[in-house]
DNA sequence: CGCCGCTAGAGGTCTGACCACTGGAGGATA
DNA sequence: TATCCTCCAGTGGTCAGACCTCTAGCGGCG
């Protein structure tokens, strides 16, 4: 979890020490604070910059970040526009420009998780194995219900890969999966929203989770590998290279 | 003069219909052509916008884009210089406040090198192909010296390892087995001083690439799988756990 | 020998002006 | 009356030049 926490917080990176930064801040909460939806248009950059008493120059880089990050959209002649939220095809814009596709991150779940679970089943502790339990059990609860909170259910799985991988006891290893784990979340979770994705997966946590109890590397390692492909196939694509 | 660039800038219109992104795509060619690596110093705003012909506030909107996409990073009063790529800045960081033994970084060059030997066997080109015999012919060479340079030797040898994951055509392993070499470069000089270790991995090394060569993935794991358990004990270290 | 202030050069910001594009208002025309 | 065209207000796009602020390194000074 330390991993994904580093990141995010890198990530969002608040107040900025960068005065075009903070003002991008500052047009965000303007659209949260006006309601602004997907497709309203934004005050000119002339009146933008006045109410933040910046000059305009140091508006329009704000303006650029938001733009670069996907979060608006300028039309010469028009205006400035809130953007869609990350569709699917902003979504793979994001992952090319972050250089990696999505049947590389699945390869690299293979490399790292299957041998990952082997090490798991020789090395775990007792309290290892009681919060992998804990957050199953946690997991098996959630996907009972009706309405099925889709982030959770996502962040819940993620803990237990993570959990997993600690008991592997190797920290380049685990520092590793944090970092392809944030890449991949976005994926995760629309994954997860598969009909008959959840008991799947289930069952194969189970499945993990016994092999690893059991000490018995090689099942862990097959259990791991049949799980990742089948995540695989569910996110819409056929057999990894 | 300026009608004129304003004629050539529409009639060839080479990047996005925005200037600030043109400008942007511009200073990547500029990194490229001139083979900027991360943490070398871009020239001056000023210099920059004055080369590409554009005032400054444009060359800074640029600049913008860049850092929103985590391609430069600026710094105030020092300069612009180029970033490293996400992945690995992210792997970096998480690294920073972790220290890792020996072993953990042994056992994660197994989990990253057998696979992606057996990719290479699938994916290589003939052109990769050349630059693994390549840098193979400079490592004999050096090899038959009476003096020779360890950290040359060294260097070469991380290069090898390097052609094939990048036959592996996996920029996530890519950019992983970067940041771990750099954390194993100063065990495996030593490493290479044992006496006859030069020998025994100059024989891996050339099973390896017939492998790969062969388009034998199988074999090309199983020889990477023997190199990196012969580097292991060749450090001091008895068995991987 | 070490501390401290100065300075060159880099990015940061501002002002005010003008250019270029878009869409619609309003007049000219069939 | 209906349609087309022209013009224009509003918006983003760009520019030039000036000045501010920060960083690092070079000296001078103690």
């Amino acid at each position: 979890m330390k991993a994904i926490d580093l990141l995010t917080s890198e990530a969002l990176s608040l107040g900025g020490d960068q005065r075009s930064e903070r003002i991008a801040n500052q047009v965000l909460e303007f659209i949260e604070i006006n309601k602004l939806v997907p497709g309203d248009r934004l005050p000119p950059e002339r009146d933008l910059a006045r109410n933040l008493q910046v000059s305009r120059p140091s508006m329009r880089e704000a303006l650029r970040i938001l733009q670069a990050q996907g979060r608006v959209e300028i039309r010469h002649g028009q205006g400035t526009f809130v953007a869609q939220p990350q569709t699917t095809r902003q979504l793979q814009a994001a992952l090319l420009t972050t250089d990696v596709g999505i049947e590389e991150l699945f390869e690299m779940r293979q490399v790292f998780e299957i041998p990952a679970a082997g090490w798991a089943a020789n090395r775990r502790s007792k309290e290892q194995l009681r919060l992998m339990r804990s957050t199953l059990n946690q997991l098996n609860q959630l996907a009972q219900q009706e309405l099925i909170d889709f982030e959770v259910l996502q962040k819940l799985d993620a803990e237990f890969h993570l959990r997993i991988v600690e008991a592997a006891a190797n920290r380049f290893l685990n520092q590793s999966v944090g970092v392809l784990q944030a890449m991949l979340n976005t994926s995760m979770e629309t994954t997860l929203r598969q009909p008959g994705r959840i008991e799947q997966s289930r069952h194969d946590h189970e499945a993990i989770f016994a092999a690893i109890e059991a000490g018995d590397a090689q099942g862990a390692e097959r259990a791991a590998a049949l799980h990742i492909m089948g995540a695989y196939h569910a996110s819409g694509n056929s057999q990894p290279k």
